[in-house]
DNA sequence: TATGTTACTTGCAATTTGCAAGCATAAAAA
DNA sequence: TTTTTATGCTTGCAAATTGCAAGTAACATA
């Protein structure tokens, strides 16, 4: 006798096609998606699933709770009750999401030298081009000495 | 009167989300696959599509020829006649392609930091952190000085 | 007590993926 | 010269994922 599952994408097991670095990392984040909200934790200090709707790309609120779902199960975010208010969530980067600044600072560097992006985005890259250790300093998880 | 399209996945414009760097590079290699095949590349020197093929990651012939036909609209990789062969054709990257080198690198320390990874990629992350700028010296698209 | 706010879930149509099976051209072997 | 083989794709189709629009449940505020 079938059992009504609770259907919808309850996917929170992450699958990994090899064990090169590369193919790892895409089977945790490698979708239009995940890395936009990382990058609105990172840059923008959001950390609530409203915040991260309110993202200039419109993600549709199903895909974000999947994704949110999947950062998680990948150790990228934690989610915790907020301490302001009880109908929110914090999301948070844990530090191996932290840890994803480098990764993305060189995605910035690069799509800027590339393509044409928003002023501050290009104001950012002369940063990362001009002292890019300062840039990370900012992020780092690893403890200055 | 109805003209019998070529069906199938004949993407090749390239729609761009925002003016974020982040999703402008994700609107081109945002995928499982696409950074797979400019590590073979990168990495491997892998450059026709049968040794895409034989990546350890098994991905799909229609795939495969879908996601080259994007990254070369993308500006990624070009695609040339093969100099020994006639039924094969040359991939090569781009210096645009080339360029994604130090994000590559950085996706390797990140994943090999977090994750469990084949010897050479042990290795290979062991050099970066011992020497990055070594490392991509080895990649890069901008003359020595 | 009624109306918001916040974080999701659900149903469904439209895309995209993955698999297995072609197919066309060129080269090599018989 | 005929037959395989190699190489780079395309196609059909089922299954999975995405995207949109519309709920829903638990608080919170008026």
């Amino acid at each position: 006798m079938q059992v009504k599952q609770a259907v919808y994408l309850k996917r929170k097991k992450i699958t990994y096609r090899s064990d090169c670095p590369i193919s790892t990392a895409l089977d945790i984040f490698g979708d239009k998606w995940s890395l936009l909200i990382i990058r609105d934790m990172l840059f923008k200090g959001k950390n609530t699933y409203g915040e991260f709707l309110k993202g200039g790309e419109n993600i549709a609120t199903n895909i974000l709770a999947d994704r949110l779902a999947l950062l998680e199960a990948g150790g990228i975010i934690s989610k915790t009750a907020h301490p302001g208010s009880k109908t929110k969530v914090l999301y948070k980067l844990t530090p191996k999401g932290i840890d994803l600044a480098p990764l993305m600072v060189e995605m910035i560097a690069w799509s800027e030298k590339y393509h044409q992006v928003h002023p501050e985005a290009i104001a950012f890259a002369k940063e990362i081009k001009k002292d890019k250790a300062a840039v990370l300093a900012r992020f780092s998880t690893t403890p200055k000495t």
